[in-house]
RNA sequence: GGGCGAUUAGCUCAGUCGGUUAGAGCGCCUCUCUGAUAAGGAGGAGGUCCCUGGUUCGAAUCCAGGAUCGCCCA
């Protein structure tokens, strides 16, 4: 076999990472994996798109880790995995970016720029960058069939969601309606409640303020008075609204009376105004009057009247609202609730449309001192002033937003809601809580909109005829047959615009009908997945057909028959952020109900939201957000998943350098193990024998057989953690269990490794160490799976011939009964806690007896009856860590110890129920006997599972105590105790100085003492233990130039030391 | 207004069958080890488990109400 490789001091991350992905591309380690695990039982996975339009984040690289980490773990027990990447290509962000690189700023500059040149400007960024993210996500350690990635952006895409709208629009679920959007006149296009509020655009702008008379139909010598900020809306005016519970005035002036709020009266009309009468808002309503503008052709049909409102405050204005539905949010729900025309004023620029008479092409802006005016000449205006106030502008431009009510398709809600709410009830969501943020999502959903005015987009296959019919087509296959002319349809390059714009059909009543404008919400794309990829409903599998349209050229994914569907439908397994509760999780959920009844997944991991180290969102322009390409080459893959597993997924992650730097020291241990073994496993020339790994290495301690049945047993618990999704279990285990490796088996087996004699025991340890290791290796593989295969290539690879190349080819690890032994782990744990008890007493005792070098006689340990014979057994390890001569397990507990017994209330809650209290007091009061191992208190008995020792020291004594553990220690010291002691204060010394001198562990020494009596005499006795510890070939008294006095209880040594 | 969470040590967080002594990391103090060494280990200080009530022999945990914070919906 080859030497061992050196193990550097510490792992550099980036550069082991870097290497490993050399050695998987080299060796085909995924392809080799995915070959071994072909046929296997599937574990079907649905990635969630990602929308390839920036580099990725690392709050991506969270979501990637999760969704790598459990199809590695899946692979690593045979599953058979699709491992299919998929890419979010249409929609805005897209669209903005694209115009932010070509200098473009509104639709009119797109539409002049060219709808196909800037189609394939779009496709282009998709391309750059879904590349970028397959980089990143390669260098993450993702292992995905990046080949055959899906992009939502082709044909084969498009045309399983034109099936879907084709059998909603068959069940009568499709409908046109009106939705309020914020709109930028400038840009031509509707901003989401998102853009609004996640960037910084309200500015303080002043506005007109003005007071406007609208006289009462039915009384001509009564006004409302209403306020406005936005004059423009004036001309769309259809209703009035007042707080039906509030007091209303009239006061006298304008017409006649002019009514207000009565605590609105004073800041209308200043002071001494004069109030004719009173009365309840809930009389006024239902009222006529005449509107502002009732000459205007488009008021025509149009019959003006109060409306109760219970929103209208007395704040500010008059407290009566002008009422604008096709200009107003609230205006629009008011217009919903009370069944108002919405009369939408202005175009998509901002412009009024024809029917507004002489304001017919003005803009917003320019209208308003018009307006001002021609209120004023007919005496409509009580008031004309200004007002300062915070309004939202265009993010990207900067133009004054306005609302507008614009036409948009929706699909109804009601037609599968319940069946979505009986479908979401099979998935099983981790967190368990999920699910009822979506159910209530669900009873909540209103209509989806599912049109957007862009242009990159999923063609929505709506065609209105003239005559207003609409006939929706479900396929290409459909669009050719009814196509005014098919040939066209044969020459489309791709199902997008504006190509596809050109295409006319005839619809079944022989009109000639056109394709709407408006694209498709992005969340269709992502929805239609579970379909569109696995070839629903598809007679023939075509290999690399997926790959039409816009897609073409980036991705080799087959479009598979429906065979391939029924074997991966529905995913075993999701994952992604919280948010897509009500994005993706429900788009999918809801295509999925319509097309097959069923949902598309049976379980969903979620996560919320990742933050800076101190708990703030990252941001751009707070400086504090952390590049993905920076993170992962500085803090590397490995760390960055192993935070990424270690974190809650229902708590926001503080993720940074700072957490990273944890996580690399606790790994450090690990590497710490691995590399101990290593340097010793090389000067033996150890070779490891690889069927351990299935039963289990020879063993010679207990130690070894503890290890051993600690690594079943976090093996269980890892499997455990995993099987149910729940990752911080699963870190939580392995760094117990890689402390214990270290702290407890190499601390407590050290010596074993560089004893000169070549025996069995020494060869168990190797290979116990040995197995514990590529045990954590092949646990740890799936979230660690650079480090973890680095340990492997090292210690398996390299030194068994027949060993698979990677440890990801060699299965996740399987909990072997034979060799674990769960009395042996406690019994263990109790020394442990001895061991820990005994250094807790010596501390107390304060030194010499606290310093560790200090043998002592001896150590008392009081225990529990359950734990004494398991502690007897590792006497011998507790004397050993303690450093004293003897260890006496006791059951005269009473030397050190008071004892009480209290009862196990797990054990005997159950049996005794309301008498527990009862019990407990007669046992604190020790009103019990003892039969054996059974203790009678009152009427009732209690068997050794039912009770149990609780001690407290006496006073005075070095004693510790825990539960029902004592440990107390003889603090006396005789000569020949301390003259030991001084002994392992000159090995301390002498190692000290071996260090100094740079030499290397197996280099041998000789040693030159001067010392007064006392030294001699230690030196006499000890001289062979001291010559073994430090490899001393020789120890003698000579000449000593210089060198530290090493002197303590009376003696006195200087010593030096050079290479033998 | 409705829904879902959260509230545990100075800080960041575990604690998914209810069990009487609530843990970890960081920070702080003390000590210790020295063949992992600018590490490692032990101990200590530090807690009304948000509040109130209830269920229970027993509540950080279950139930009800309230407070504060976050998210979703309206």
């Amino acid at each position: 076999m080859p030497p061992y490789r050196p193990v550097a001091e510490k792992p550099d991350h980036p550069e082991i990472e870097h290497r490993m992905l050399e050695v998987w591309e080299r060796d085909g380690t995924f392809e080799q994996l995915r070959e071994q695990i072909r046929g296997g039982e599937p574990y079907s996975f649905t990635d969630g798109p990602i929308t390839a339009n920036n580099s990725m984040g690392v709050h991506h690289a969270w979501g990637r880790s999760l969704k790598d980490l459990f199809q590695r773990y899946h692979a690593m027990q045979g599953r058979d995995q699709r491992f299919q990447n998929g890419f979010d290509c249409q929609g805005l962000w897209v669209e903005v970016e694209v115009e932010k690189a070509l200098g473009l700023n509104s639709k009119r500059e797109i539409e002049e720029y060219g709808l196909d040149r800037f189609m394939r400007a779009c496709r282009d960024r998709v391309a750059e960058y879904s590349a970028v993210q397959t980089r990143q996500s390669q260098r993450l350690g993702q292992w995905m069939d990046w080949e055959r990635s899906y992009f939502t952006m082709t044909d084969a895409n498009i045309e399983y969601i034109w099936g879907f709208l084709k059998r909603c629009a068959d069940s009568d679920w499709l409908f046109t309606g009106h939705r309020p959007m914020i709109w930028c006149p400038r840009c031509g296009t509707s901003l989401s409640q998102h853009e609004l509020t996640a960037t910084d655009c309200y500015r303080d702008l002043t506005h007109p303020s003005l007071f406007v008379y609208l006289p009462l139909a039915d009384c001509t010598d009564e006004a409302l008075v209403v306020w406005t900020t936005t004059p423009w809306t004036l001309p769309a005016n259809v209703a009035a609204a007042v707080d039906p519970d509030a007091t209303y005035a009239a006061v006298v002036g304008g017409p006649g009376v002019a009514w207000v709020q009565e605590a609105r009266v004073e800041a209308v009309f200043g002071p001494g105004a004069k109030v004719a009468r009173t009365a309840r808002g809930a009389e006024l309503v239902g009222r006529t009057y005449h509107g502002p503008f009732d000459e205007l052709p488009a008021q025509d049909a149009v019959e003006h009247r109060v409306v109760a409102w219970s929103e209208v405050g007395a704040d500010e204005g008059t407290g009566i609202v002008h009422i604008a539905p096709g200009c107003g949010e609230e205006d629009f729900n008011v217009g919903r609730d009370e069944g108002l025309a919405v009369l939408v004023p202005v175009d998509d620029a901002g412009a009024f449309y024809a029917d507004y008479g002489w304001l017919h092409g003005s803009s917003t802006a320019d209208a308003r001192q018009r307006i001002i005016e021609d209120l004023g000449q007919r005496g409509r205006l009580l008031r004309a002033e200004e007002i300062t106030h915070r309004y939202p502008t265009c993010w990207r431009c900067g133009t004054e937003l306005i609302f507008r009510v614009v036409d948009e398709w929706f699909i109804a809600a009601d037609g599968v809601r319940e069946r979505m709410i009986e479908a979401n009830r099979t998935v099983e969501w981790t967190p368990e809580f999920y699910g009822k943020r979506m159910e209530d999502w669900l009873r909540n959903m209103g209509d989806w909109c599912i049109s957007r005015k862009r242009y990159w987009g999923l063609p929505l296959p709506f065609y209105v005829a003239p005559s207003g019919k609409v006939t929706v087509v479900g396929s290409v296959a459909e669009l050719r047959e009814r196509a005014v002319d098919p040939a066209l349809v044969d020459a489309l390059p791709e199902l997008h615009r504006p190509w596809i714009d050109a295409i006319r059909i005839r619809t079944d009543d022989g009109e000639i009908a056109e394709r709407i404008p408006e694209v498709g919400d992005c969340w269709l794309d992502a929805g239609i997945v579970p379909f569109s990829t696995l070839g629903w409903q598809r007679d023939t599998f075509v290999e690399g057909g997926y790959a039409k349209g816009a897609g073409e050229g980036l991705t080799k994914a087959d479009l598979p028959d429906h065979a391939y569907w029924e074997r991966w439908f529905p995913a075993d397994w999701i994952s992604e952020m919280r948010e897509q509760i009500r994005l993706w999780f429900y788009s999918q959920l809801f295509m999925s109900v319509v097309l097959v009844g069923e949902a598309p997944y049976r379980r969903v991991l979620a996560y919320e939201k990742l933050h800076d180290e101190t708990g703030r969102p990252m941001h751009k322009s707070w400086g504090n957000a952390i590049w993905f390409d920076d993170a992962i080459e500085r803090m590397g893959a490995d760390v960055m998943r192993w935070l990424f597993a270690g974190q809650t997924p229902s708590q926001n992650m503080n993720f940074g350098y700072g957490p990273a730097t944890d996580v690399k020291r606790r790994l450090l241990t690990l590497w710490n193990s691995y590399r101990f073994f290593v340097q010793y496993a090389e000067v033996d020339r150890f070779e490891p024998v690889y069927d351990d790994l299935a039963s289990g290495p020879a063993v010679a301690s207990t130690l070894d057989r503890w290890i051993v049945a600690r690594a079943q047993a976090v093996t269980a618990a890892s499997r455990e953690a995993l099987d149910g999704y729940w990752t911080p279990a699963f870190t939580r285990e392995v760094e117990a269990f890689i402390d214990d490796l270290s702290n407890w088996y190499i601390r407590g087996s050290r010596a074993r490794f560089w004893k000169a004699s070549d025996d069995t025991d020494k060869q168990a340890a190797f290979r116990t160490l040995w197995y514990c290791l590529v045990q954590v290796s092949r646990l740890i593989a799936p979230v660690m799976p650079f480090l973890a295969d680095e340990l492997w290539q090292t210690v398996v690879r390299d030194q068994c011939p027949d060993a698979p190349s990677s440890v990801h080819l060699a299965g996740y690890p399987a909990h072997v009964a034979a060799i674990a032994d769960p009395a042996l782990v406690e019994a263990m744990a109790a020394t442990q806690t001895a061991v820990r008890l005994g250094r807790a007493a010596r501390a107390q005792a304060g030194p010499p007896v606290s310093k560790l070098r200090q043998p002592l006689a001896e150590a008392v340990v009081a225990a529990p009856a359950s734990q004494r014979a398991a502690l007897e057994e590792h006497a011998a390890e507790i004397a050993a860590e303690l450093n004293v001569k003897a260890v006496r397990i006791i059951d005269d507990v009473g030397e050190i110890v008071a004892v009480d017994l209290v009862p196990n209330f797990r054990a005997v809650g159950k049996r005794l129920g309301k008498a527990v209290p009862e019990v407990q007091r007669l046992l604190r009061e020790g009103i019990y006997t003892r039969d054996g191992d059974t203790v009678r208190v009152g009427e009732w008995e209690l068997s050794p599972e039912e009770y149990e020792e609780r001690v407290t020291p006496r006073e005075g004594l070095a004693v510790a105590h825990e539960g029902g553990m004592a440990v107390g220690i003889d603090t006396a010291l005789d000569e020949a105790l301390l003259d030991e002691g001084i002994a392992r204060d000159l090995v301390h010394h002498l190692q000290g100085l071996r260090r100094d001198a740079g030499f290397e562990l197996t280099d041998r020494i000789r040693v030159t003492y001067a010392a007064n009596e006392r030294g001699q005499r230690v030196l006499a006795a000890f001289g062979a233990l001291i010559a073994g510890e430090v490899l001393a070939t020789s120890l003698g008294e000579g000449e000593v130039e210089g060198g530290e006095v090493i002197g303590s209880e009376g003696s006195e040594v200087r010593v030096v030391i050079a290479r033998a």
